[in-house]
DNA sequence: TCTTTTTTGTGGTTTATTTCACGGAGGATT
DNA sequence: AATCCTCCGTGAAATAAACCACAAAAAAGA
């Protein structure tokens, strides 16, 4: 039995990636846990221990080969394939992130997109057409995407997700200020810039 | 000497607060910590033992004031206060960030936008004019904003950030995908939809 | 009034996470 | 080829976080 990986590692892990990733368009080869520390504010230990999770990486007195690194990450977090990607809520923040490049480059590509407003449905919004909300289970399932981001009024977001689900979503990044109560297998991950600030706030005066 | 509070709890108080505010909304006047806990998923004991961190605004056998448990929290996390903002980067996140109304409705509000791109300089986005780059340290410290949210190229993000800390900024909302290198004094949080999607991604097939 | 129920705040325990520190492998230097 | 230096992987130790369980307070009910 194969003991399972704690999430707040895994957590850390696309934060390796991307600091590699950085690297590998500088042109910079090899690294060390502790140069790769220092440059995200982890400490070079815990980049080794979180890495030995998985294998043996890097090769003593030399540290880790960038690009196999970065190979072994993607592989590891599942990027080294596309993803399709469901957008929901197509306001001024849905708009953002369809039209967001940095979702394709790293291999995330909407593939529908949802709003309720029927002013809105029929347009174009980056490469997909805006849909309306009925039957969006089965548009949803159609399209096969498992993930999907959600950019409606909280007043709606519990219900939205529902439906998601069923049409087979398995993930969801809420941007709704609120908390989803959702089975135990869906994945959730939240952005609220207003818990953020509030977080912040507590340490100004 | 006091002992200071660990800085996973005082990331909670917000999401407690969300949730309680949520209630004050819907009329509910007392609740407790199993009741708010099961609503965003966290211990009753958890949030005991958090609160109890800042003092003892219980009661036996009935819990606690919403209202009274709000108003705590929101001086706790200094939000009982309104806040100054700067917005630098009007691209379409930044667009839509100073396009939000969810910002002023919980107090705080954008009072400076930056952006390089001249096309951009002179018009009003949201409540603000565009401003152009060019002494941003002395515009930022004139308004005497203590926060920044930086919504540029990862590339501009480290330059622009010690610029702002220079006019005066204490906290920084990065949304720039990349890790800045600060003064430990300054506060800064992250905001990254593909640091999150990778993450899911690792539960997925 | 007396008993039962509810629910807090917290000391103690358990579990999780991080850090330490060292053997040893590999490369560089002389 | 001998020595020095770097830096990984990891068991052990230290630290941090979460959870448990209970006394006591308050309200509700009998």
């Amino acid at each position: 039995m194969e003991k399972s990986i704690p999430d707040i590692v895994v957590g850390r892990l696309p934060r390796y990636l991307r600091a590699l990733e950085y690297m590998l368009r500088k042109g910079i080869k090899t690294t060390s846990s502790q140069e790769l520390g220092d440059s995200i504010g982890i400490s070079a230990a815990q980049i080794r221990k979180d890495l030995s999770q998985f294998g043996e990486f890097g090769k003593q007195g030399t540290g880790y080969s960038v690009r196999f690194l970065v190979d072994q990450l993607q592989s590891i977090l599942h990027v080294n394939q596309p993803w399709d990607l469901v957008l929901v809520g197509v306001g001024d923040l849905g708009t953002a992130l369809a039209t967001y490049q940095g979702f394709v480059n790293r291999g995330f590509r909407i593939v529908l997109a949802f709003d309720n407003d029927p002013a809105k449905t029929g347009k174009i919004i980056g490469d997909v057409t805006i849909l309306g909300m009925d039957d969006i289970e089965v548009k949803v399932a159609e399209s096969g995407a498992k993930i999907a981001m959600l950019t409606v009024p909280a007043s709606a977001a519990q219900e939205v997700a529902e439906s998601l689900i069923k049409g087979g979503i398995r993930a969801i990044l809420n941007y709704a200020p609120m908390q989803l109560s959702l089975p135990a297998d869906i994945h959730v991950e939240y952005i609220d810039p207003i818990t953020k600030l509030q977080h912040m706030t507590y340490y100004l005066d």
